[in-house]
DNA sequence: TTGTATGCGTTATCAA
DNA sequence: TTGATAACGCATACAA
C-alpha cells in the first residue's frame, strides 16, 4: 500500500515513483492523446503500486467543476418525489454525477435559500421542483445561475428553461370524461397550490372538459399539498348546497385527507361519492374499493430529468428542451354512476 | 454588484477594495478573534459592495473538509428510507452540512462501490444503511474510512461504530405475545435478508417469545425486502401441512406481496389469517381491516442519526455511541383469534 | 493587530 | 512527447 506518513498520497509521489514529471502523470490519467505507451505503463504501474487516487477536491477547484448536481425538492419523504429522485440519481450516476438533495419543506421562501446554498456549493447543474413558481427571489436566483437547470413539472414566467413535465391535461380530461359518462354533473377537485404548473394544468383541463358538456360543473379547491387541506377542502365541498358527486384528490397526501373526510361522514364509495386520485401509492391496490387513478411513471420522470440535465451539461449551449411525459387514467370501482338520491 | 469581467469576484478583489491584506479579509470572514472593529467594518463593507461569496471549493481544498455528509441507503424510493433521509437532512442542515445520497439498489456489491465513491468525494462523514453487513469488501472499505460513520440499524462484526438502531425485539415480542394471547400457535414471519440486523433481531425475538409459550411455534422465511419475496414466501408458508394462522410482514414492500398472496387465496383477515406488519405506510389506515403494526418514528431515526454524526464530526475523538430508539406495537382488527377450523 | 508569503493537489501553458 | 512552472482561491504560520 502507498500509505504515506503524513497524509494521502498525491500526484507528486506518483511522479517520483514513476520517475517522470507531475504533468506527465496528470496527462496519462486524464487520457491526453500525446502520451507514449511506455509512459502510460510506467505511470499506471506507479499509480497501482501507491494505490493513488486523484483528489477530486483539487480537480474541482482547478477545473471549476464539481460533477455534483443539485436537486431541490419539496420533501424527499413524499413518495412521488423520492421515486423521482431515485430515477434521477440513476441517470446521473451513469455519467458519474453525484446528487446533492435539499428540501424546501413546502416553504416557498426556502426555494431561493436552498438554491443559493446549492450554488455556493458550486454544483454543475440543477434539477428543480419549486414550491412556488412566482416568487421574485426564487426567480432571480434561478436566472442568476450560470449553469444548466432542469425544471421538474414547473414553469417560471418569462424564462425559457429545460424542463420535464407530465401531460396533466390529458390524464385529467380522461378522468373527467369517465365521470361525466357515468352521469356526474358536479365534480370536485381538491387541488394543491395554484403556484405550480400541475395544479393549474389539472384545474384548467377539468374546467374545460366540464364546460364542454352541458350541465356539468367543476369545483376546484386550491390549497396546499397536505392531508389537512385534503380533509378541510373535502368537508367544504361536501357541505355545499349542491355538493359534488365525484371528487378528485390532487395528490397522495391530499387523498389521505379526502378519505378521512369521507370516512367521517360515513359516505360509501362509489354509492354516495365517486373518488379519483392522482399518483398511485403502493398500498392503494388493496383499498376497497380500488381507486380510479390518474398516474404516471415517476421513476421515468426522474430519469428523464437526469438525462436531460446531463445532456445540457455535455453541451451547455444546447437550446433548452421541454419534454412532455404521458399520463394515464386508470378507472376503477371507486368511480360509479351518479347517485340518484341527492341527499348525503 | 461586484460583477468582474472574467469570472467571479475573489478574496483578492475584496482585499483591494477594502485596502487591506487578503489574510485580513480571511480572518474577518472566519471570525478570527484578533481583528479590530475597524477592520471588520471595512471588510464587511467591501464584501457587501462586491457581493463577495467565498469559494467553498477553495475552502474545502485548503481545510480538507467539504462539509458534506454521505448517505448510503438501499433505495431512497422506499418510504421508510426517504423519511429517514428527510430527518437526517434536517439535522445536518442545522449544522450547515449538505447531504450526498447514493443508493445501493439492494445490491450488496454496491455497498462497497458507493462507499468508495463517497470517500473519493471526500465527504466529512457517513450515514450508512448497508444491504449486507457481512461482505468483506464493504467491511474493509468501512474500516478504511478515516472519518466518522453512523450505522443505521446495522452492525458490522468486530467493529465498534456509532449507530442508531431500533428496539426491534421489544416491538416484535409485543406483537407475538398479542397473537399468542389470541390463541395462535403457529406464527409466520416473512422476513427480509438475514444479513441485516433488524431481520435477525426480529426473528430472534419472535422465536424466543414463541419458545417461551408451550406449543407455540414460529416459522421464519428469510429472503429479500421485496414484494416478490413477500408473495412467494407467504405462498410457501401457507402451503405447509400445518400453515401458520398469523403472519408478520417484514416491511412495507414485503407486505404488498403478503397481501397479494392472501388475496389470491381468497383468505379473510382475520377470520382465516391474522396479519401484522412492520412500519406504517400512509394509506394503511384505510385498509379493511386495519393492520396491526409494529412501528417506529422514522423521521426521528434519521434526525437522531444526523445529530449523532454531527456530534462525532464536532469531536472526532468521541467514543462511538449506540443509540436505541423505541418500537411500538399497535394492535388492530387484522389480529383475530386463531381460526377454529384448520382448513384454509 | 495586520501584512507577507507559502502551500493545499491538481491542470494547463509553455518551452524544450 | 515530456518537463518545469504558473495559476485556481483560499487559510495560516510567521514576521512585522
Amino acid at each position: 500500500m502507498g500509505m504515506r506518513e503524513g497524509g494521502r498520497v498525491g500526484i507528486r509521489e506518483v511522479a517520483k515513483k514513476a520517475g517522470v514529471a507531475i504533468s506527465s502523470v496528470s496527462r496519462v490519467l486524464s487520457d491526453h492523446p500525446d502520451v507514449s505507451p511506455k509512459m502510460r505503463e510506467r505511470v499506471y504501474a506507479a499509480v497501482k503500486a501507491l494505490d493513488y487516487e486523484p483528489d477530486v477536491l483539487a480537480q474541482s477547484m482547478r477545473l471549476g467543476k464539481t460533477r455534483i448536481v443539485g436537486f431541490l425538492i419539496g420533501d424527499i419523504s413524499n413518495p412521488l418525489f423520492s421515486e423521482i429522485a431515485l430515477g434521477a440519481e440513476m441517470a446521473l450516476h451513469q455519467d458519474r454525477y453525484a446528487m446533492l438533495i435539499v428540501n424546501s419543506h413546502g416553504r416557498f421562501a426556502d426555494d431561493a435559500t436552498q438554491l443559493r446554498l446549492l450554488r455556493k456549493r458550486r454544483v454543475d447543474g440543477f434539477i428543480v421542483s419549486l414550491t412556488d413558481e412566482n416568487q421574485r427571489d426564487t426567480i432571480a436566483e434561478l436566472q442568476g445561475l450560470d449553469c444548466p437547470v432542469v425544471l421538474l413539472d414547473r414553469e417560471v414566467p418569462d424564462w425559457r428553461c429545460a424542463s420535464v413535465v407530465s401531460d396533466h391535461a390529458s390524464g385529467t380530461r380522461a378522468a373527467a370524461l369517465h365521470l361525466i359518462e357515468l352521469g356526474h354533473t358536479s365534480i370536485g377537485l381538491v387541488a394543491g397550490s395554484e403556484n405550480v404548473l400541475p395544479t393549474r394544468a389539472r384545474a384548467e383541463a377539468l374546467l374545460a372538459e366540464c364546460s364542454a358538456h352541458a350541465g356539468v360543473e367543476a369545483h376546484v379547491a386550491y390549497g396546499s399539498y397536505s392531508e389537512a387541506h385534503g380533509e378541510a377542502a373535502t368537508e367544504a365541498l361536501l357541505a355545499q348546497s349542491k355538493p359534488p358527486t365525484a371528487i378528485i384528490a390532487g395528490s397522495n397526501q391530499i387523498l389521505v385527507g379526502v378519505l378521512r373526510a369521507i370516512r367521517r361522514r360515513h359516505l360509501r364509495i362509489p354509492a354516495d361519492l365517486s373518488v379519483v386520485t392522482y399518483d398511485r401509492s403502493p398500498l392503494a391496490q388493496f383499498l376497497e374499493p380500488a381507486l380510479g387513478t390518474i398516474e404516471r411513471d415517476t421513476r421515468q420522470i426522474g430519469h428523464t430529468a437526469g438525462e436531460l440535465l446531463v445532456e445540457s451539461l455535455r453541451d451547455e449551449k444546447l437550446p433548452p428542451r421541454r419534454i412532455v411525459l404521458p399520463v394515464r387514467f386508470e378507472p376503477a370501482e371507486s368511480c360509479g354512476p351518479k347517485p340518484t338520491t341527492s341527499g348525503n
